[in-house]
DNA sequence: GATGAATGAGTGTTCATTCAT
DNA sequence: GATGAATGAACACTCATTCAT
């Protein structure tokens, strides 16, 4: 990814083109020693990760992971920050004003099940944190704003679906999302255990879009009113078959 | 830490009252450093718990986790293993057949969702392991086989609810035991994370009181046929309220 | 420390009026880094000390101690040289000449122990010297010269004293010297363990002032023949007293 | 000094011996990484001297040094503790009771001299104390009761010695205490300073035999009072003289 | 079975110094 | 003259593990 070894035909301009990345050029410094040492604690934890693994698998040395992050958990806090910040900018750009509520709510646990799915490493960071009791993230101000911007947005469409007499009247945005989150979670979280204690058909791509279906359907029985409910219950049924 | 910075006189009274007071007991021995290590790795992970500081807390020495247990990965395996079968233990006793289906399922995701709640330090093994890929548990041939029971005892449940035509009739086992799972670990799993970011009130009695019930509510609405969950909604929905 | 952990915008106008105020000024550069230098070499040692603390507290950067000053030895042996001139030059703005033999001793005396005092990082940089066996020292050709001077001072207020009949005929100026630095030295070195160990109270304002008296004294008793000596006894020892 | 290699005609008991030696010691162990550690700081000062060199210097490992001492400042405190307390108990052994106070004064300050001129590592070790304010003595509890003693010893002196009308009514041994150590350690702490700056006369053996006899001439007239002082003062004035 | 002593390989961190602009 | 970026060698300290008794 973005490595530059031998992969075009005129070697001097690979070199002087490694030269000029390598040199003075501190945002792609820090930003490679970033990816890099997100993939180390990812794979084995705060404690587990090695300064000199990290440093290796850099473009720079280890002095400038010291230079710029001040020590090992200066680094992993950055890494966290770095991590929360974008995922949290791709929840924010979901657009889900426009469509209609049972569709947004479709379309919001779908993201984010999928988008769960897609950042394994942003999964055993919070993993990691959790351990940690959250001490890391507990000083990480910068992280705290953005979470309300989800809430907020979860309850804009709370608020639209029970006007327009769709959804239930007493829907706590906070509690549908820790829903949608644990379901999304969990997926990837614990699939290593789960696989190993009970087989890998629901990480199998089958399994997968039966479980990603079935969350979706979850989640719309619980908000919809019975009513509504019963309308799309042969829809909804339809999706939760093996075929 | 079993390390020596200063020196004192040695309290030769104490040495022999306590030597007879645990003479030779092994099982108590391996027990309590099993207890002790339990709680190191849960709080610090594989890599950040120290053996020195597992031996300190312990009644006895260093030197005898290495007699009994091998080495540190020996000691996390056997801790690993003694979790799962405590945990498994608790769930088999579980008697559900003399219920009716709705009310074996009620007490069983109930039972998944507390018993998750009173044991965070196995959920916290259990995380470990996710960030280690599940490799240790891999490892544990007496753990496989415990699993299967769970899932056959919620067969037999769907089987029974199947048949009385209260069931739907697509229902997997398993990923119904994935759901339930998904639910009550979660809750303990990330609750620092979620707690730092959107604050506690989830985590509170209240709070997780509704939890709960909502998740018993979501698996009912989920094995349910749609006429027997027409049937309950006044009954469901009444517990989903905030008081 | 010169480091960065984390980043923020640059000031752009501060930085344009901060190098409009000192534009081009080596010597006052050099004078504060030197300024600086002296009390880090004095609080931690040449070892102890550090360059990027140096460079903090200084107006200017790191890279211009190295300009300036060559490396850090070449900061320290600058430092010690003007610490030295400093306190010799003040040495020898002492008028003695005009005097009589004994007051011109009182003074001499009198404000070698004040000159000390005054001057604790000068005192604290001859004790890091002498840790180093005064090898840096030994490289400064400016300071051998400086320091006859003082001798052949006290030489000539010997002699003029034993030319009068007030002094002992056997005084070496050197020994005297020795005599006047011990005291004044030691009790500027060691007062932190001093008063440590045996209490403050030879460090509280009267203590001083009894201890200066008695090095007075003493030094007198030991210069002036024992007929003026008992000429002057009342006197001097009225101000042995602790009131 | 208590080394083994190769001085006995029979190498294999050598080996038998220094195997002895190095296993299983922990008091040698100690005392042998103690005894370079305090020439290694007398040496280079807290921060200038290297554990890796110190351990290479000793019979064990650097290992060894952080089982038994903890840490670097750790064993810099216990250097100090017992530097201070060898010297301290070589001052108690001091029996001046049965002496005349005259001569008991005498032998007193011509102690101290010699004890001062024959530890120069505990006077460098006390140097570095102060450079850094003495906060590690601070931390010695042990020591401070040591110092008393010192203390009270020479106020009985004293008593005598005003009792029987040879010593002055006035006198405060706290004071004389420090006069006395004042000469006794600048000769010491300050001689590559004073010798690099005024030539070494004054260090070689005649100039530190007339330096001694000086100093216990000056305490003498200190603490006698006047006309015990002119008797002596033929006797005591002889010893000034340079041949 | 049980204990304190001992160990080597690593692990995070800091230092004075130099480079590129 | 002046600045932030970069560096390698060293440094203090820790780890799981084994030895001798």
């Amino acid at each position: 990814m973005g490595e530059i070894h031998g992969k075009g035909p005129i070697a001097l301009e690979g070199i002087i083109a490694e030269t000029q990345l390598r040199k003075r050029n501190p945002e792609k410094v820090q930003a490679n020693i970033l990816k890099v040492a997100l993939a180390e604690f990812a794979a084995k934890g705060l404690s587990g990760a090695r300064i000199d693994e990290i440093a290796e698998k850099t473009k720079t040395s280890k002095r400038m992971i010291y230079y710029y992050f001040g020590d090992k958990l200066g680094l992993y806090q950055t890494v966290l920050e770095e991590a929360y910040r974008e995922v949290r900018e791709a929840e924010n750009a979901l657009e889900l004003d426009h469509l209609q509520p049972v569709d947004a709510m479709v379309k919001l646990v779908a993201f984010t099940f999928d988008h769960h799915v897609s950042h394994p490493d942003f999964i055993r960071l919070v993993m990691i944190e959790n351990i940690h009791q959250a001490e890391n993230l507990a000083q990480l101000e910068s992280i705290q704003k953005l979470n309300n911007a989800a809430i907020e947005e979860l309850e804009k469409l709370c608020r639209r679906g029970t006007k327009l007499g769709q959804f239930r009247e007493d829907l706590d945005p906070l509690m549908l999302h820790w829903q949608i989150s644990a379901f999304s979670f969990f997926n990837v979280s614990n699939q290593p255990t789960f696989s190993n204690l009970f087989g890998d058909a629901l990480y199998q791509p089958n399994g997968q879009k039966q479980l990603r279906q079935n969350c979706i359907n979850m989640i719309l029985r619980f908000v919809l009113l019975p009513e509504n409910s019963n309308e799309q219950k042969n829809e909804l049924g339809a999706e939760n078959d093996k075929s």
